[in-house]
DNA sequence: TTTTTTAATCGTAATATTGCGATGTATTAT
DNA sequence: ATAATACATCGCAATATTACGATTAAAAAA
């Protein structure tokens, strides 16, 4: 117990479940916000911008990665990160999917 | 310890995560998947559709509820339930700003 | 009234998440 | 070579989540 039960749900309703749990973190989705403002790639600008610490933010920058969201290269002696485009595609035209399959209009209860 | 630190982020990115979370579950995603199917509400047909226990599929709905994405109405012994459009309205403009705030034609690293 | 049905809630076990100090590991500067 | 810088990782404590059996609550049927 308190795993979650991937065997009974679709390959697509986990994968969206782990892009949306990536997500799902107000930390984590302020280290994309501040991505993508920064434009190019940021660094560990990330701790003086976000009050958490170092190995916090580094920890949260590895969940990202793991799901894909974003991608790093060693820049140097810092490490520079960006949106990977292609999976931030991909949740785009999946949650849209999603959020579009209810009609606002049915009003039922 | 082991609790996020909602004070350091903006109202708008603890709501959107509040949100995020919500979805951030494949058992969750198939619950309202299954009620927009539906179209109309359907009640405790989740406990037979879905494999899972029904104290846990309460669970997921009570997390649901509380999220504000769902709403449920007493019908007779059953109760229905059913999205709430406000809400949902609501995760549809503010996901899609986040997400098309990331262009995608920048590609840096 | 008693029984049945439907769903919420309680209690509990297993596991996951969050956050951070301390430490390790490269790479650049001196 | 040594020191400094930037991150990653380890280890730990606090808390949250997931899942479910058992129980409770409320309405409908008998």
């Amino acid at each position: 117990m308190g795993t979650t039960k991937t065997e009974i749900f679709t390959e697509k309703q986990n994968k969206l479940a782990v892009l949306l749990k990536a997500l799902a973190h107000p930390a984590r989705i302020a280290i994309l916000q501040e991505i993508i403002k920064t434009n190019a790639c940021i660094c560990g600008d990330l701790v003086s911008e976000l009050g958490l610490a170092q190995a916090t933010i580094s920890q949260h920058l590895k969940e990202l990665k793991t799901a894909g969201l974003i991608q790093g290269t060693i820049e140097g002696v810092s490490v520079c990160y960006c949106i990977n485009p292609t999976v931030w595609k991909q949740l785009q035209t999946q949650l849209k999917a999603f959020l579009e399959s209810y009609d606002l209009k049915t009003n039922c209860c």
